[in-house]
RNA sequence: GUGGGUGUAGCUCAGUUGGCAGAGCGCCAGGUUGUGGUCCUGGAUGUCGUGGGUUCAAGUCCCAUCACUCACCCCA
């Protein structure tokens, strides 16, 4: 073996592929059912659009961008994230000048130079959901729930949603200032010391010990909230409880992306170890403005598709089986083989999955392949049943096995898969 | 970026004071020349991560290096 994947990044292959498949899907049809519509953005920005999005004072701005220049000279970054290219993409094609919100979801990879770790990638997968234009607290808790349904869809029973509000530029800057006061007069190590003066609300969440015992007494933003983010952040939290979404208050809870204001959350499970979110949003009213569009307030979350394929498999739900088809054709002898490479191409045609041995496997081996397949028909055609103008179809529970006439093949197995 | 752990068959791993490189699972074949699963029998597969050192002899000891992994930090 000469070569392997390039360092942080997780391949997915059968049969755990289809847990993947699986949990892209849940959060993809929890999406499209509540109105959601697709949007394809490329997988590298202009460096710019990141920096200024995500944040100059953000450790993943800071730190861990896939910035390159390419063969024109333009520096480019693979997406860290998908708020910012969404938005700049909503922006550059006008789609904010139609009706409001404009509801969407997209998923892929993302990148991140950062040393890999159980759930830590340098490539990750995520399931991104944005809504903008629209500053109503029931489309914050339209996204908690459309997420929510993703996890429950999938059968995760173990998801804890940690609830926040970041203010907004009415009310953060006093609350801000009194942190930071806080916090200088803390014993605090160099770099820490740096934050508190670049983005003191993120001390709040760091989890060394020593530093949370002296943050305990921190002031903390929900008791310094204007009235209307008051008002925003009750009003999401009574739709929550209508909906018996169940959530933990988590006032110290604090985002890493500059953009997020208000309404902030993230979704932990408790059997993945460190790395325990499994997706995380929030609110970004001032995002569009930072990236040069008008003032157009948004909300969305993302969520971690690796990391939910470790907490499916934590929760001992791992789908775990390959592709599956309901038909195996078994072919005896070269003449059979192109007959029957026609007959499983029929049989797709109408709908049925099949597959076939290929090889010139002898009938033993085709078999065994029939089995492995999960079929639940065999048809095996040799010299005797091609002279004959049959096939011989083998239920595969029963044992049963049926001369059938080539030609009725595919309407007789069509007939007795749908009953 | 910082600190710990681990590298032996496709997978999970054993390998004694340094002395012929192994097991289980999987895979392939046969038992059954046209019938799968269960069973029985047989078989194939190794740069012992890599390079160097010590030694009559290294999977085992020493040094270096790479990879993987866990945690910090950060985040999905």
């Amino acid at each position: 073996m000469s070569f392997q994947a390039p360092k942080g990044v997780p391949e997915y292959f059968p049969p755990r592929s289809a847990t993947f498949v699986a949990a892209r899907a849940a959060f993809a049809d929890a999406a499209v059912r509540a109105g959601y519509a697709y949007i394809e953005v490329p997988v590298f920005e202009d460096t710019e659009l990141f920096a200024r999005g995500v944040g100059e004072s953000t450790d993943v701005v800071t730190k861990e961008m896939y910035t390159f220049a390419d063969r024109g000279g333009r520096s480019v970054t693979l997406r860290p994230e998908f708020t910012a290219g969404v938005m700049r993409s909503t922006l550059e094609h006008g789609l904010h000048n139609g009706r409001l919100p404009v509801k969407l979801w997209t998923m892929g990879p993302a990148f991140r130079y950062e040393r890999p770790q159980a759930g830590r990638y340098r490539q990750l997968q995520q399931f991104d959901l944005e809504a903008i234009g629209t500053e109503d607290p029931a489309v914050d808790a339209e996204t908690i729930a459309i997420a929510w349904q993703g996890y429950r869809s999938l059968g995760l029973t173990q998801v804890r949603l940690l609830l926040n509000t970041l203010g907004c530029a009415q009310c953060r800057p006093a609350y801000r200032a009194a942190l930071q006061e806080f916090l200088r007069g803390l014993d605090l190590d160099e770099a820490t010391r740096r934050r508190v003066e670049i983005n003191p609300l993120r001390v709040l969440d760091d989890k060394r010990p020593e530093v949370r015992a002296q943050v305990e007494h921190a002031p903390l933003i929900i008791d310094h909230l204007c009235a209307s983010c008051k008002a925003h952040h009750d009003r999401v939290r009574s739709l929550l409880e209508d909906l018996g979404v169940p959530w933990e208050d988590t006032p110290r809870l604090v985002r890493g992306l500059d953009y997020y204001s208000r309404t902030t959350y993230e979704f932990d499970h408790p059997l993945l170890g460190a790395q325990s979110g499994i997706g995380g949003g929030g609110r970004y009213d001032g995002l569009s403005e930072d990236i040069g569009g008008p003032p157009l307030p948004g909300i969305g979350f993302a969520v971690g598709v690796d990391r939910i394929v470790m907490a499916v498999e934590a929760e001992g739900l791992a789908a775990r089986e390959p592709a599956r088809v309901a038909v195996f054709g078994v072919p005896l002898g070269d003449d059979a083989a192109r007959r029957m490479f026609t007959l499983v191409n029929e049989l797709r045609s109408a709908g049925v999955a099949t597959d076939m041995a290929f090889d010139g496997k002898g009938l033993k081996g085709a078999m065994k392949g029939a089995d492995r397949s999960g079929a639940t028909y065999a048809v095996i055609l040799g010299e005797r049943d091609l002279a004959a103008g049959t096939a011989q179809v083998k239920d595969l529970v029963s044992g049963e096995q049926t001369a059938v006439p080539l030609d009725e093949i595919v309407t007789k197995l069509k007939e007795k898969l749908t009953k």
